[in-house]
RNA sequence: UGGGGCGUCGCCAAGCGGUAAGGCAGCGGCUUUUGGUGCCGCCAUGCGCAGGUUCGAAUCCUGCCGCCCCAG
């Protein structure tokens, strides 16, 4: 079974190896993988919110029913499992940052701050603390040995691929992790959960953000900065009033419902968000395009690599051929709908090569 | 209170005697470990109101109501 090798090297059973559970399948299948190696495996879930009301919650993890999820497949696999209350750490580094960026008229990824904090740096460390001699995961990314290290790879299953939420990750921690569902396709990581006798094999799968209830980001948003969400102007792109709105936490760049501006013979997008005067500004799917977007706190883990790539700069967008000049990632074509806030991810082919924050956006001329 | 024009879904707007297009907005679903996008579906037994003509009217006629424009 390479596919799910834990690079460990010869010796695998003589290893100590830690696994990030977070009570769901893929995690758990992980644990029993690494079991199965012979090493010694112990698993960790971090405690990350609201352990009393996520009780029963579908899509959630990290939290109550998850933790006790987490703790029966250890117990069934013989192993021991740690849970280390990380909630302050937590809402400080994702949930407060999280409600802070709407703030600043920007797109938050929340997912992609968990795993370069309590994931990859606390947990990491814990790891590290513990003796173990990696830390596993089940995200669906592949680490691949190349001449000069580790290398970041996407995700075998292109319909699981995570790398676009793992771009952060730094070559130090790349080289401790471990990835071993990276190869697998998804419905394979249920038969071996079923194979197993795992608890959680049909358990569903986590989506929307784990810590916001019902999918209210915006409801969070207002309870954690109460005075900060205020309405204000929907305007066009020549500044003309065309409507009103209730506070920018509920609009990103790029989207199309919630206006509620109705009579225009085509539909409007969110163009950019001006947090100093609470106005959104919006414009026909044209305006949209976006010829260059410029990044921040810029992750490389490409080596040596140069000239074009390819990047994304949504979860669910296919890479698009583009360059990158000093902090500049220009695209051969124009995008659409580019937030700030958001991640661009580079790659080269099946490889991550690094990514960055996108601080701004530049507007492609206008064809028509 | 002389003349002209207009009143069709929340908005825009087809229709011009044969039994209410379409777009926007909205709603629902699919997709999705962020937010969006996209796609699919739903969305006026009724056309300002009241009468009349007709086998049949949003479409013709009359009156009323409400807007808009021109007006010496």
């Amino acid at each position: 079974m390479d596919e799910t090798d834990f690079q460990l090297g010869a010796d695998v059973g003589a290893r100590r190896i830690v696994v990030a559970m977070s009570g769901g399948v893929d995690s758990s299948v992980v644990a029993a993988l690494a079991a199965r190696t012979g090493a010694e495996t112990i698993g960790v879930t971090l405690q990350l919110y609201d352990h009393g009301e996520a009780v029963g919650r579908a899509g959630s993890c990290c939290a109550g029913r998850d933790i006790r999820d987490a703790r029966a497949v250890c117990d069934r696999l013989g192993i021991a499992h740690y849970v280390f209350d990380h909630e302050s750490a937590f809402r400080r580094d994702v949930v407060d940052r999280f409600a802070d960026e709407y703030l600043a008229g920007r797109t938050p990824i929340p997912c992609v701050s968990c795993n370069t904090g309590p994931k990859f740096t606390d947990l990491l460390a814990l790891a590290r603390e513990l003796g173990a001699d990696c830390l596993a995961t089940g995200h669906y990314v592949r680490r691949v040995e190349g001449p000069n290290g580790a290398e970041l790879h996407r995700g075998a299953d292109p319909a699981r691929d995570q790398s676009y939420f793992l771009f952060a990750t730094t070559q130090d921690q790349l080289d401790y992790l471990r990835f071993p569902l990276g190869g697998l396709p998804k419905a394979r990581v249920r038969e071996i959960a079923a194979e197993l006798g795992l608890g959680v094999a049909a358990k569903p799968d986590s989506q929307d953000i784990c810590f916001v209830p019902d999918g209210d980001y915006a409801g969070l948003v207002r309870k954690l900065r109460p005075d900060a969400d205020t309405a204000g102007e929907i305007v066009d792109l020549s500044g003309r009033t065309l409507g009103r709105h209730r506070g920018l936490i509920h609009f990103t760049v790029g989207q199309r419902r919630g206006l509620e501006i109705g009579g225009t013979p085509e539909p409007l997008y969110v163009v950019r968000l001006e947090p100093d005067s609470k106005r959104v500004v919006v414009g026909p799917r044209a305006a949209l395009a976006v010829e260059a977007a410029v990044l921040e706190n810029l992750n490389w883990i490409g080596g040596d690599h140069r000239g074009p790539l390819t990047a994304k700069v949504r979860s669910m967008a296919k890479p698009v051929p583009a360059r990158l000049e000093g902090g500049r990632l220009s695209f051969d074509a124009p995008e659409y709908g580019v937030a700030p806030g958001q991640a661009a991810v580079l790659y080269a082919g099946e490889r991550v090569l690094g990514g960055g924050w996108i601080a701004a956006t530049e507007a492609a001329l206008l064809a028509a």
